[in-house]
DNA sequence: AGAAATACTTAGCAAGGCTAACCTTTCTGC
DNA sequence: GCAGAAAGGTTAGCCTTGCTAAGTATTTCT
């Protein structure tokens, strides 16, 4: 099989892990009572700090109405608040309340556990392969190199 | 670092991964003129040959309701048809048309080449590490091999 | 001061998810 | 062989989440 071959064979497995694995998270993140969207967002709100609503909406690439609506969601459940930027009266910060805190640790933990219990079937040899290829994933993918070609 | 801590992490860090790898591929789709909910039907009926509605819907995780829209749809553009059962005429079965195909096979190209392109920025032996530990993640994530890939 | 830009909200539309309720057709049990 | 249950689809109607267009309030720029 010549190199060009083997990669996109690779790529085409790989699309493949991604979609089944998103299945499974997709459904363990129902049981933590938050929406996709409203999960994600929450995320960024806890580890992106106290953020305005435009900065969210960027960061979860959304137009800043979708953002409004999921935010004024979250808060009428007590899972963030807002409070107003004293220098600019425009905007008005993002935080998570304690009780959105704990719904998006526990979450995670649900999510995390599963792809655990996944892992745990490999042996220590084969974790191995995947912990590093892991990280070169994660180089590729998060990463800020140029987007696909896609003409 | 103990074993177990250490799988926590990598578990952690696919999941991150594989949520970027889906915003990326949903960019991709978009360019298909199909959106995910009607690749990702497509997809089943084009690998899995002509099926009824119910089935499709059992495929799709969603509901019969949501199927039969999504079906109606498609078939308005051409992209499928339908066709009585003879043996049983409350069941209509779903066909992809060659447009339908056509489409559908574009997809499957664009992403396979945005993943092509992300894995070509490693290196030989690099690429060796990731392309072993595909084989391993596919076995855990994908459980039963019955299934088309790609759906 | 007045114009332009920025931050956000409101209003209204479409897609895609759901449940409930409804036909038709097929199967089952007596 | 027929009444009623079960199965396949559809329709109707609701909710969420995307969007754009348009509006308000505030800040910034000239």
């Amino acid at each position: 099989m010549s190199a060009r071959r083997e990669l996109h064979d690779v790529a085409d497995r790989l699309h493949s892990i991604a979609i089944h694995l998103l299945r499974r998270l997709r459904k363990v993140d129902e049981s933590s009572g938050l929406s996709g969207p409203r999960l994600s967002a929450m995320s960024v709100v806890v580890f992106g700090g106290p953020l305005t609503i435009t900065a969210l909406a960027a960061a979860e690439q959304v137009k800043t109405p979708t953002m409004t609506r999921l935010v004024q969601a979250l808060e009428r459940e007590g899972y963030l608040r807002r409070h107003s930027d004293p220098l600019d009266a425009r905007v008005s910060r993002v935080e998570a309340t304690p009780k959105g805190h704990k719904v998006l640790m526990d979450g995670r933990a649900r999510r995390v556990k599963m792809l655990a219990g996944l892992l745990e079937e490999l042996s220590p040899s084969e974790a191995k392969v995947v912990r590093e290829s892991v990280t070169l994933l994660e180089s590729i993918v998060a990463g800020r190199r140029t987007v696909a070609p896609l003409e």
